[in-house]
Order: C-alpha cells, then structure tokens, then sequence
DNA sequence: TTGGGTGTATTATGCGATGTAGTACACATG
DNA sequence: CATGTGTACTACATCGCATAATACACCCAA
C-alpha cells in the first residue's frame, strides 16, 4: 500500500509537520482505517524523496498525539480512539476555532453562513 | 495608551508572531477600534522588553494584512475593513476551521456541540 | 538459524529563520 | 531646529529543520 501526500518543499511550514498533517487528515477521514499499516519510514522517505530521520519524526509525533502506534520489528498502524481521553486536545482545538471564527465575523462573515459549512460536513 | 500582549519567550511561536496575532486579536474583539494610534515600535519594544526590530516585522506584517497602516512620522494606526475586498482571507480561513472541525468530530465532539459554542460568541 | 524488514538512537554537518544590536536616513510636528 | 515617528541596512549569535551516515534491537518468514 503506498500511500500519497503532497509535500512543497517552497513551503515555510517543516516537512515533517506536512507529513504529520497530511497522515493525520487520511486518518481523521477515515482512508486510513483503525489497525491499518502505514508505510515503513524508509518506504515513505523513499517515496517522498525525504530523509527519513524527518519522517519518524513525523511518525513520532503522530503517537504522540494518539493517533498511531509503532511496533519495533513490526511496523507503524492506526491507532484507535479512546473516547473521553482527549478533553485537553478537544478543548485546545475548539479554542481555535473560536478565535478563527471571531476573526471570520471580524471580516464580515455571518455566523449563518459558517453555521451552513459547518452542516456540509 | 499602554497596550500589554503577553509574550512567552519560552513558547515555540516566534515573538513577532506573538505580538502580531496578539495585536490582531485586540483589533478583531473591538478593544482597538479604526483610526486608533497604536504604540510607536520604540514604546512597544521597550514595554515588552523586546527589540525594536522585532517589533517592527510584526507591525509589518499586520499592514501587509491589512490590519494596520504605517505612516512614516506620525505612527502606526488601526485599519479600517474593506467589505469585499478579503475573499482569498475567507477563503484560507474558512478551510482551517473545517480542517479543525473535522479533527474534532473524529474524537467524538458532535456538530450540535460545536454549533452551540458557536452561538454564544 | 538466518536474513531482511521494522522501529529506534546517535553523531555530525549545512542551512535558514529568529532575535538582538547598532547605526543611519526620511518624514511629520511643535 | 529638536523630537518622535517609520524604515532600512549590516553584523552577529542562536536555534530548529533537514540531511547523512551509522548502529542497535526487535519481529518474522524462509
């Protein structure tokens, strides 16, 4: 399984949170699935043409934050999420998305319209 | 008029970037209203014991996004919204609040939770 | 058992962004 | 003219990012 993400080295933002991010987002959407394999580190810095001490760190950080997990000798799979074991997390988000909202209004954006986005999901 | 920002110099994000988003919030919650002459890059530095250099990259970047402008001699000053003319802003804006939302449907947050703190900005 | 694939760790190096420091110039205002 | 403003530039130190090379421990199938 070879997985695709799109990395711009011209962008300011570090590979490794691109890689981070872009894992992150195919997990969230659910193209990666709970228990799935994701592809080795050398397999992905192959891939991507990028050294691969920059991808376990992506990889690194994603166990961090709980959304995979690696087996020495195995490999690295999707975590699973463990509900009521991220109020932390939940709650930094949601107060970035508030002030990302704020600023929204700020601009001129009603808050019906960001409510009708909101329901497209 | 003094303006505080608190600024962590042991947090990761840059102070420039502190300042900058720290004056923009001021801005977007109405403390600082349009017109308003905001504290030279000289007074800014010395109150938060930072260099004036720094200072200035971020006064520069809240012009470039239209948050400020600069006069040279008189001062740097509150900017007024221009209805119309931010759609590439709304645009990126709005994509990281969906990016966001999406991450916390996936731990469990539901939409009527993120609506109801929504309505009560 | 052995070899290849896995995660993990370490050291060294180059590069660019960040932040500081100092200096200088042009403009506005009293 | 003196002061305060924005602006510009050079020089320097520090840190994070990214690469490169190497090494070790583990798992599993041949």
């Amino acid at each position: 399984m070879i997985i695709i993400i799109s990395i711009d080295l011209k962008n300011p933002k570090p590979i490794f949170e691109q890689v981070r991010d872009g894992l992150k987002n195919l997990i969230i959407c659910g193209v990666l699935k709970t228990d799935e394999k994701i592809p080795s580190v050398r397999d992905m810095a192959q891939n991507l043409a990028i050294n691969p001490n920059t991808i376990q760190k992506a990889y690194r950080e994603l166990e961090t934050e709980g959304y995979v997990y690696q087996v020495t000798g195995k490999g690295t799979f999707v975590a699973s999420i463990v509900p009521g074991e991220n109020y932390e997390k939940i709650e930094k988000l949601m107060k970035e998305v508030l002030e990302l909202v704020r600023e929204l209004i700020y601009l001129g954006v009603t808050k019906e319209e960001i409510n009708a986005a909101l329901d497209r999901l």
